[in-house]
Parts: structure tokens; sequence; C-alpha cells
RNA sequence: GCCGCCGUGGUGAAAUGGUAUACACGAGAGACUUAAAAUCUCUUGGGAGAAAUCCCGUAUCGGUUCGAGUCCGAUCGGCGGCACCA
């Protein structure tokens, strides 16, 4: 009979849903495995072959996990809020809600499809009241111990078409939409401070199970540094008199102070603009200011682009150490949001501050000599930017410069201009928008009280029916615009008060979300504590309480290593310091999924016309052979192209194994040995490579094991339904459809193949018995001799020596080492 | 630019520091067929050779090692992130 996927697909979906074989079982007496994957912006484009391939690999965990005797928790939900949405509102004039809903459907209708094992029961909607409700509420606790406040930030403005614009939407330093040059806005905005978690965020990963790189990234990212800030005297005359000021500068590079040739201020600097009458050359200093302001950031720190830069002409500042009076000016490679946005200039250790004081004629003095030579370099042609000797710098000469950063600190200390201090490259999280769909920021402007937080029997603060999705001219958030919603009462005074109306950022949904699917409709709570600790802390292997669990295995894009991967990191460690959740990391396990490309290795998108519609794969191939092909396509961490003709092979590989039904017999004598150890050793294989996210190589194992059965006249039932089984993870409905078959032509009583155990090997059959010893001279193979696997070193010796290949080589040569392996023996001549 | 990752046949790729190219696609040849499709069998990194066999080959250059696709250094190329896309 020919193999029909579709005729079989559906049945067995509506079989797992009637039968609810996926629904994970609050306090089971079965061990717990939390896996989850990143829950899916629903956009309207439906779903992305991507999204099938990181599903379809978490869904083989899930599906083996609970063969193997696990209570597997593996949900499913929205994060729906953010800005295509909203973009797309704006255009039909529909409301977020019903688009959202539309699009919800339309993912589950495809997800549901492809035979993903989620338990549906805790779907969740970060656009649900329901939902955000506990967004709101985690909010006012960041509050509430001070770690949202609001602050001066500047923001992405189009003055032609009067909004605020997110970095996605300013091309080229233009609008979008118009084309008009965009400015920097500055606006207050909600702040939370990531900041002060920086340090548990590093120490935090070394108890988690994460990939390096993915640690490393983050740890950069985090970005400490250790050193020093040092108050610099600034001085100027005002007309009447000098008058001086600290300017406090951060560096690691303490040891380099004596040979500072200039202080460099940020443009955005405070002391330029309280200072901005005493500038003679004000007007200059104003244009850079401008100019500098339009420059992106990447633009400013690259190395390559030539540094710019004006002289505060007038002002000086005063080198604490020297007592030299030197120049102050201001350029844009000068960060305001790193350190104190005031840098001293070395130029003869720093490359960049080498090339700057080339360009504008400043002094390049050698402070730092490096260790192996000691030539009393006269003209400088570079930076040296590694540690040394000290030179030219007073009582610290000789010093190598470890010791004199030591040294120098408490110097500073002892005459109180400075002090230790560590920096982080990690800036607080700008958590406003301006936008009508997102969660609102649940806090009230009162007359008399001032900033109230609304209190949390008022939670959910509702999102109100808008006409406009539009930001308001003023570049509010469309929110602004509804009076009756933004006007109401002070919960303190029963005063007149106003809501704020900034939304939060898509991020904030998806911070705490992997809590929310412990016990996802709680209205009481945003979760029950117990139902917590049995999902975030009970250690699947031995049943027992750790602290080190969190959700078990926790799968998403490299793309997410820096903002949703801290993101939520620093939620929960914040939700565990106020002891509301049970574990301070959420993640046990990180893996991630490579990124599906259009065929030719580009992004797919629409306008490329190279996106693959899942629902087409399915339709022509079937559910089984889509997820097959996403697995078998190359290793899982791996970006790769999608290749329409690669699909084929995959379903071909499917219908011989549909085909091999025919050649069952149960009265078929045992195959041959080889057959028997072949099979075992794939069991043991597939296993282990599931184990270890190898999809690719579990499903080149099988081929290799269906190709050997299928040159059989006859094959026993045991063996059909030991591949059948190991293969059901990867094809779970044409696995149930021969199960079932089996099931009934052997009598057994009908379950479904995912009620089964995962089948154990046979040790001794999974190894090799007989290998091929590699003979090689010099490290080249020169010889091939059949051997059995255990072969001893002295036999395998007197093997290869026997060769006649071999003693070609070594004839006359003089036998210097031979190396064993077990398998190969190198002999050196 | 900075941080992280990757580079192997015509293509997707496989390979605990130990036989480079498993598995699959494509291509070529053949079988079956009136024919086509499907299916099955064989060939398929490059070069030399009638063959046995030999030489070269994992982006490039260099190093470590008995032995390097794998480890180290440099270079070139590609990808992800860079804080308001998610």
């Amino acid at each position: 009979m020919e193999y029909q996927p579709n005729k079989i697909e559906a049945k067995w979906q509506k079989y797992w849903e009637q039968e609810d074989l996926f629904r994970a079982e609050n306090f089971s007496k079965k061990p717990k495995k939390y896996i989850l994957v990143e829950f899916p912006y629903p956009s309207g484009d439906g779903l992305h072959v991507g999204h099938c391939r990181s599903y379809t690999a978490l869904d083989i965990i899930a599906r083996k996990s609970r063969m193997d005797g696990y209570n597997v928790m593996y949900p499913m939900g929205w994060d729906a809020f953010g800005l295509p949405t909203e973009n797309y509102a704006i255009k039909t004039g529909k409301h977020p809600q019903e688009v959202t809903k539309k699009n919800t459907d339309n993912f589950r209708r495809q997800m549901k499809s492809l035979g993903f094992s989620f338990d549906w029961s805790r779907e969740i909607n970060t656009t649900d009241p329901e939902y955000y409700k506990w967004t709101q509420w985690i909010f006012l606790q960041l509050y509430k111990k001070g770690l949202a406040y609001k602050e001066k930030m500047p923001i992405n403005w189009c003055p032609s078409c009067k909004i605020g614009l997110a970095n996605e939407e300013v091309v080229d330093g233009k609008c979008e939409r118009c084309g008009m040059e965009v400015e920097k806005r500055e606006m207050e905005q909600w702040m939370l401070k990531i900041t002060a978690y920086a340090d548990k965020l590093i120490e935090g990963l070394k108890d988690v199970d994460y990939p390096e790189r993915i640690k490393e990234q983050q740890i950069n990212w985090i970005g400490k540094s250790e050193g020093a800030e040092i108050n610099f005297k600034g001085v100027h005359f005002d007309g009447k008199s000098e008058i001086e000021y600290d300017i406090p500068v951060f560096t690691t590079r303490l040891d380099t102070i004596y040979g500072v040739s200039a202080l460099v201020l940020a443009p955005e600097h405070p002391i330029i603009s309280n200072f901005k009458f005493q500038i003679s050359n004000w007007k200059k200093i104003e244009k850079y200011i401008k100019k500098a302001s339009k420059k992106s950031e990447m633009e400013k720190k690259d190395a390559k682009k030539e540094k710019t830069g004006v002289p505060l002409v007038g002002f000086s500042a005063i080198n604490p150490f020297t007592g030299e009076k030197i120049p102050v000016w201001i350029a844009d490679y000068c960060l305001a949001n790193y350190g104190t946005g005031a840098v001293m200039m070395v130029p003869a250790h720093d490359e960049r501050d080498f090339v700057f004081a080339k360009k504008y004629g400043l002094d390049i003095k050698e402070v730092v000599a490096p260790v192996e030579i000691d030539k009393g370099i006269k003209t400088i042609t570079e930076a040296y930017t590694d540690d040394g000797i000290l030179v030219n710098s007073e009582e610290f000469n000789g010093l190598v410069s470890r010791d004199a950063r030591v040294k120098m600190i408490s110097y500073a200390e002892s005459k109180k201009f400075g002090r230790k201090q560590i920096n982080y490259h990690l800036r607080d999280w700008v958590f406003s928008r301006q936008h009508y769909w997102g969660e609102p920021i649940p806090i009230l402007y009162c007359e008399k009280c001032g900033e109230v937080a609304v209190p949390e029997k008022d939670l959910p603060v509702k999102l109100p029916d808008v006409k406009k999705y539009e930001p308001t001219e003023t570049g509010e958030s469309p929110l602004a615009n509804i009076k009756n919603w933004v006007n109401t009462k002070c919960p303190k005074c029963g005063g007149k008060a106003k809501r704020e109306t900034d939304t939060m950022p898509n991020w904030a949904g998806s911070s705490w979300y992997f809590l929310r699917y412990t016990d996802p409709k709680n209205n009481k709570v945003f979760a029950d504590k117990k139902l917590l600790k049995y999902w975030m802390t009970i250690c699947p292997a031995s049943q027992k309480e750790c602290n080190k669990g969190g959700v078990d295995i926790y799968n998403g894009g490299m793309e997410h290593t820096t903002l949703h991967l801290l993101y939520s990191r620093f939620w929960n460690q914040f939700l565990y310091d106020e002891g509301l959740v049970p574990c301070s990391e959420p993640y046990g396990k990180r893996t991630s999924h490579g990124m599906v490309l259009g065929e030719g290795g580009i992004k797919m998108s629409k306008s490329r016309g190279n996106v693959i519609n899942p629902d087409n794969v399915v339709e022509k191939y079937g559910a089984d052979t889509l997820r097959l092909y996403e697995m078998f396509m190359g290793p899982f961490g791996d970006a790769i192209p999608w290749d329409t003709k690669g699909v084929v092979g995959v379903k071909r590989f499917l219908e011989k194994v549909w085909l091999l039904g025919e050649k069952v017999n149960d009265q078929a004598p045992n195959p041959n040995d080889q057959l028997k150890r072949l099979l075992h050793k794939t069991i043991k294989g597939v296993t282990e490579d599931i184990d270890n996210f190898k999809f690719n190589t579990a499903i080149s194992k099988m081929m290799i094991l269906v190709n050997e059965i299928s040159k059989e006249k006859e094959i026993p039932a045991t063996y059909y339904m030991l591949l059948t089984t190991i293969l059901s993870p990867f094809a779970p409905h044409i696995a149930e459809e021969i199960w079932e078959r089996s099931s009934l032509k052997l009598r057994t009583p009908r379950k479904s193949i995912f009620e089964q155990k995962w089948p154990a090997y046979n040790k001794e059959l999974a190894k090799d018995d007989e290998i091929e010893l590699v003979v090689q001279i010099n490290g080249k193979v020169r010889d091939r001799i059949p051997a059995s696997a255990d072969i001893t070193e002295e036999h395998a010796r007197e093997l290869a020596f026997a060769s006649e290949k071999i003693s070609k080589y070594i004839e006359g040569q003089n036998v210097k080492k031979v190396i064993f392996t077990g398998k190969l023996v190198n002999i050196v001549v």
C-alpha cells in the first residue's frame, strides 16, 4: 500500500488531542522535564520554516523524554505585542487585538498540522490582560525597589512625521517612511536598572549549562572592567575670576597617566552646556555637537574612520599626578554613555588617541616601554598599547604596568583625587515606548502627590480603545489622546491625576513567560509557589530539589543572546531576590538553533520572494517529511539554506520505511549477525545523537539501517517495531500508523507508540567485533588489515610488520617509533 | 569598527587529534517499460597510469605533533549581535 501522509497525519493529530497525550501533569511522581522553545512573535506572514526547525528539534527531545519516563512540559504561547502589528493596524485601521487573534489562530493551526506535542492547555498570550496584569505587577515590584526610574534619553525623531522612530525605521540616518533626516530628541523615559545586576549576571553563568560562546557573548556585553576614576581639575576664566571644578575620568590604564596630552569630553558632556557662554569658540563647538549627534554609535567607535574634534578654547585641565596644565577637547569618539563621558588622551599608548594627536599636533609622550627592549625610542611611529615598564613617570619609573596601577590608585586615594572604580559596558534598559501596542506602564501622576504607582488591586491597567494608532504630534504615545483614560483619580489623595501614557517594550512579556507556563491561569499570583518549585527546581535526575534546575532545556536563536536572554535572566534574578521564585537562574541549559536561509544562502524575505511556506510543504510531502528534512539538512546549530530538491531524499526514506511493512513476517528467521549488530549500533547511535542535538547524523544512521534491512527478503516484526520506535520522535505520524498496523497484526493491545518505552540496546552487540587495522608510515596510510576489535598492541605490531605493503616502506629504514591507538599503527621511520 | 561564530566534493553535509568526503541531493550509465514517471543497480574530489598503484586535496600562509579538517598564530571571505525589529 502506498504511503499517503495526508491520509494518516490528521488522524493521529486528532487522536493525540483526544487522548490528551502530551499534557504536563503537575506534581506527577515521574521526574519532571521542562522543555522550552522561544515563543514566536505571531506575524501576519505565518509560521516560518525556521520556527519549524527548532520546534521539531525540541519536539523530538520532548517525545523521547516522555518515552524515557519523564513528566514532560513542552508549552507554547505568543509574544504578541510589538511594532509590526501596530504598523499593520495603522495601515488598515484594524484593531491590533483582532489582527493578533487572526495571526495566533493561524500559527496554532500550522503548529498542529506539524504534529508538535505541545501542551496546549498551558497556552499563553502576552497581550491578554490576564497575562499582562502580571507583567505590570512585576514592573511595580521593580519600581518599589528603585530599579525602575525616569531619565532623559535621546530617541530618534522624525521632524516631518513628528514621531519617534525605532532604530529599524531609521535607514542611513533617514526616516524610512518619508526620507527626512532623523534627529535626536531628548525625552523622559522609564529605565530599568539592569546594571545593578551586572555582577550577578556574570556570576550566575558559572552554574548553568550554556554553550561557551553564549557565556562569552554575555560576559563581553556586560563588559566589566576594573580601573580607576581620577578627578582632573577643570579650569577656565569666566571674565572675572578663575573657576575650578572636577572632571572625573575613568581609565583602565592609570599607569599611562604621565603621558596624558589632553582631556577629551564627549559632545554631550554637561560641562559644555553648563559653561556654554564662556566658551569663546562656541559657534564652532555647537556646529560640531550638532554634526556628532547625527552619527551612530557605530560610526563614532569605528577605529578606521577619521577622528575629529574641536578644542574648548580658554578651557584647560590639570593632571593631578603631574600638576601639568593640559588642553580640553571635545571629540565624538568619546562616548557619553560609557564611564564618565570624559577620557584622558594618551597618544603614545592608545591607537585612537595616537591618530587624533597626530592629526591635531598634540604631544606624544612615551611613558610605558616594552619589557624586552629599552632602546629609548625617539620617534614614535605607532601606539604601544600593551603593558610594559614605566618611564618618564617620576617616582613610578621602573615599575611594571600592573604594579604601577595598584600603587598609583593608592597614591590617588591618599591625596583624595581618585579611587578604584569598576565600570560596565552594560547600560540600563530603556523601558519606555511611545506606542500603542504594548503593556501600559502602571504609574500615575497626581497634581499633589506626584508620581504614584497604580495599586496592585487595580491591575491590569488595560489598554483603552483608540481611533488612531499613530503617536501624537508631541511624540507621546497614542494613549495620550484618550482623555477619559488619561485623566483619573489619585489612589492616595483622590485628587486629579493623569496616567503614564508610555507602554513597555516587547521584551517585557518575554522576560518572565517561562514562569507563567507553570501556572498559566492563576489570577491570584503570577504563578503558584508550589508549582514554581515543582517545575523550576526539581532536578529530573535525582527528583530532589536543587537551585540549578530552572527550565531543563531552553532553545532559542543566537540573535537573542544579549537582549532577551539577558533581560529574562535579570528579571528572574530580581524575583529570586524578592523571594518570589525558587531559583536564581531561570534556565539550566541553553541550546541554540541556526537560521533557515533561502535557497542559495540568502535570508528568506517577502521582498526577495524566496519564502518557503510550511503549509505548502506539508500539503505536497507531509508533515513527517518536513520535520525529517529540517532535521536532516545539517547540524542543528548552523545556518542552512533551504533546498527543495533535498526534501525528496527524506521522503524516499519514509517511503522505504513504509514499504518494509510488506516484508514483515513474524515467522521470518533471525537475520544474520551483522544486521543484528547494526540494529543495536543504530539504537545506540540514535539515542546518543538525540541527547546531543545531533539530529542530522541520527537520521543518517537510520537511513543506513533501512538500506541494509531493505536487502532482506523477510523481516521479523521485532526489528520493524524497534526501527519504528526510534524513528517515532522524528516522524510521529508514520510511526503511529505503522505501530498500529503492527499491533493489529500481532494482536497486542492498541496503545500509542508514545506510551512505549524508549528501546534499550545490547552494549556488546552495539560494538564492532571486527575492524580494519590501519597501518601508517610517518602518518600516511599504507595498508589496512582486517583484525579483531579487541586486538592487542603486540598482535597489531606483528600484523603490521608482516604486511607486504608495509615491508616495502620499512626495508632498509631505521624504525624510530611505533604508535598504537587501538585501531591504528603508525610506524615512524 | 567592536564582540561572538563559521569556511570540507557540483550541492546540503560526515569525521572522541588517528582511514577525509558517511548519509542525502544532483549528474552520468544501465535495468524494467510501447513510452514517460516511479523504482532498482552501478559510477561520481582532482591529476597520472592499461592496471596494480602513486601524487595532490578540508579558504590562504605559517606553527605545534609520530599524526592536524580538528589545536595555536596571522590573513582573506561569510554570518549573527551592537541596546526602539523580534
